[in-house]
DNA sequence: GGGTATTTGTCCGTATGTATG
DNA sequence: TCATACATACGGACAAATACC
């Protein structure tokens, strides 16, 4: 692999690729003035490539007067006047500001709901929509989904007997679901223990009312996911933020408090993206152990990771019964599926079966078979990977357009993983005006107010920017508008 | 014959089959990590096949993540992540027995567990079941059905912009149950005071978690549908059983209760059957007036009546916006399918706007679309046309075949309307008795003790037939097997 | 160093069999 | 039976990358 093709988009032909290279070289002043470039022979030898490729991105420099050539003896830099490549910025910068007066109104309103996260009622469409929640639907495999479903409604009508159905869900499906977090997750469980829902709001107020009656004290990571918070708010459990450090939820804290119940997100912190290494891990399966408490782990994301080896669900290091595992469809597949799951330890199945039991199951039965019958068939899998390169490059696009256009004004948080990014800001403006800036130039980006239990103080502003459902030839183009907005 | 082609399935296309091939290939190390595969061309030659169909399975590779291309160079095996898929499920399948030799004993517990209704999971089937709760599936019209489900799918797929999703439900099912509501049961209403969801546990979960947070005494028919009363319970209401008499709820009890909320089944009470008269709707309104309570109407069996004129809904006499409505989809279509709805006074969304959109919508999108389809062409008015007529022979068959089994012996209460009756009979068993002996013949009838909050002190114990699962021909068996069993 | 032929990925339209209504 | 839609398979054409002389 060649130096100059590292962090290149693969899909470009070479020859522009080593074009680009040596551009940059140049804008970047490590080739200076007068500067001797390798001989076509040399450079072609060098990285493996034919000597008219290169030969090619030489030309297109000379035309485009990065490069002068003296005949039988070599390509040079060429001097270049100075201050061109600002230029060349603000020009942009001030052309497109005249779009604002008109969508103050609504934006005011919405802040005032914006009590919950990112609403997806908004009137009218930015041109480019960093939204997090929704997926790339172009990706997903529809004409399989399709036949799945029609069996599923098939298969229902001549065979599904009365009798199967389940109030924790179909076996089929939770066997394999089981299969899958031992496979790719590294959790091993019985179908038996996977309750199926319609959503993780839904199984967590399943949880609420079963074995949360008894547990109202609940420790969450500040901030933390609002809509979940609000769940537990609302079944009146008492909800004690835990604030973050690298290694996600302080767990010290967590031991001081009264806390019964504890909701983390080990694998993808939600929204900081921090990972929570070993030690931590250990540390909160040791808090539970000491006090009794339950863990509830959402993995949320845990199909996106990008770069390292793939976490293990904190669950897998459960061995006293201690986690409820949380699972969700709603990242890799469809949003609007309304496909959760979570697995809980045989032990506390037993002692609260009544009481899992009063509730009916909420997930359609043909849809629980389609999806049976879409993983039996190794469509999930393909999904899976369908997605992680797809989105992957989706990743690296907007994080080097985001340096591109931004550069030292900002910092990514939290971009190794998941389906979105934070980026802080190096600004005296605050949240809100960002954001308005951004919207004024067609680009929607989201608040993390809502899911801090108290307004920050101190330090830049943050903003949220899902990339899932971002199509990946218009990322540049968002960015861009971006930087214009903030730059 | 290609080496691919050996040990595969004939039946899947060809391309896939290669995609498969060098799939397994790579995941078994055979083809390694930058290796270079045969060009499109030079494959397809081989094989005697389309380039085309070469390149679509290495599309899908890449696509997967397990190649990439090099554009005008070759397609090259990606580095893959360690350890994602490797571990196939060999472990697994032995761990499962490990598992107590339980199904025996559940069953017994299950008995002991019946604090909640009939539950699904028998294991042995009965001759003849009198469940309730299912619907006739022969009388499913499937093809419809599937072809709606197809069409929706594949209006999401073209035209299901990600901004319309709405977490009271997509709005053209709103509509098409506004009109219904409007044609059918003599509600007013807009589509949006429509809340969907997936089953009226979960819609009354939610409106406990919004409205019913400062209400939290609710008076409810005594006996009553346990699944609603857990509900209430679970989130800490204080359920206050109100008694029947022949004209339903007693307001003279409500109004001396400090209830502030009101459950009640006035078009056909669950499971008494009768029907509240019109004094007494407007003894029950006046109550919500003086008191500023809400009235809860489930209008669960609403489809169903067979003499007289059917009893508009009692939220047609609401001025007040003091009735909460909820209809369902489970007696009508099929129990799975799990869609619900709720009727909201306008203010009281508005005053709860916020709180109710804390909550995700539960009923997957393209189920929603599906079942709007399905209601514009006519299906739904012309399903319940057809189930009313085809219900209404059960229903006539089983009073008759009963008088003529058992005559004297027994008293039939609450048979006008919906898909159940209760049979009282005039023994000195107890209810358990009867239910074994029943099952002893081979009859499944079900018991009402878990309705009642106290035990029945006095009279003949009941059982409670549900005979819209029941085939028309097998009613007469069934209720001769009853009349030898309890003769 | 230059020119040409070949290989390569990619895009296009088209024909066939099948399922559905 | 006919019409439609769709997945599948095929070959032609083009431009980029490479190989060869």
């Amino acid at each position: 692999m060649a130096i100059w093709d590292q962090e290149d988009h693969k899909d470009l032909p070479l020859y522009q690729r080593l074009y680009g290279y040596i551009r940059r070289e140049i804008e970047q002043g490590k080739l200076k003035a007068g500067d001797k470039l390798p001989s076509v022979r040399q450079m072609a030898k060098e990285y493996e490539i034919s000597r008219n490729t290169v030969e090619t991105a030489y030309l297109q420099l000379l035309e485009e007067g990065y490069l002068i050539s003296k005949q039988k003896s070599g390509y040079y830099v060429e001097h270049l006047q100075p201050d061109w490549f600002e230029r060349k910025g603000s020009e942009r910068g001030k052309a497109e500001q005249s779009e604002e007066p008109q969508e103050k109104q609504q934006d005011k309103q919405q802040d005032k709901q914006q009590a919950c996260s990112p609403d997806k009622q908004g009137i009218e469409r930015p041109t480019y929509d960093f939204i997090y929640g929704e997926t790339d639907r172009d990706a997903f495999p529809y004409q399989e989904w399709r036949s799945c479903v029609q069996e599923a409604i098939r298969w229902e009508e001549t065979e599904g007997g009365t009798y199967d159905n389940n109030v924790f869900g179909e076996l089929e499906l939770r066997e394999q679901f089981a299969d899958y977090l031992y496979r790719a997750r590294g959790i091993t469980c019985q179908p038996d223990e996977i309750i199926i829902g319609s959503g993780t709001q839904q199984l967590l107020m399943v949880l609420c009312q079963t074995i949360g009656k008894d547990k109202p004290v609940l420790g969450m990571e500040e901030p933390g996911y609002d809509r979940i918070r609000y769940v537990f708010q609302n079944h009146g459990c008492q909800v004690v933020p835990i604030t973050l450090d690298t290694e996600g939820m302080r767990v010290n804290e967590l031991m001081k408090s009264n806390a019964q119940l504890a909701y983390v997100t080990p694998s993808h912190q939600y929204p900081y993206g921090m990972v929570m290494p070993i030690q931590r891990r250990m540390q909160i399966i040791e808090w539970a152990k000491q006090t009794g408490g339950m863990i509830i782990e959402d993995d949320y994301d845990s199909e996106y990771r990008y770069v390292g080896k793939p976490i293990p669900a904190l669950k897998g290091l459960d061995e006293e019964g201690a986690i409820i595992y949380m699972g969700t469809c709603s990242k890799l597949l469809l949003p609007s599926l309304r496909i959760s799951y979570m697995v809980v330890p045989h032990q506390v199945i037993r002692e609260n079966k009544q009481a899992f039991r009063q509730y009916l199951q909420t997930v359609p039965r043909f849809l629980q078979i389609a999806l049976a019958l879409f993983m039996k068939k190794g469509e999930w899998d393909r999904h899976i990977r369908r997605m992680r390169t797809r989105t992957k490059k989706k990743h690296q696009l907007l994080i080097q357009a985001l340096q591109n256009e931004l550069g030292e004004k900002i910092e990514i948080i939290g971009s190794e993983a998941g389906l979105h990014l934070l980026v802080q800001v190096k600004t005296k403006d605050t949240e809100n005006e960002l954001i308005q800036k951004a919207l004024a130039h067609g680009v929607k980006v989201y608040s993390i107010q809502s899911y801090r239990t108290k307004p920050t103080e101190s330090s830049y502003p943050v903003c949220l920017l899902g990339f899932g459902a971002m199509p990946l030839d218009r990322i540049e183009e968002a960015c861009g508008a971006l930087g214009r907005a903030w730059g």
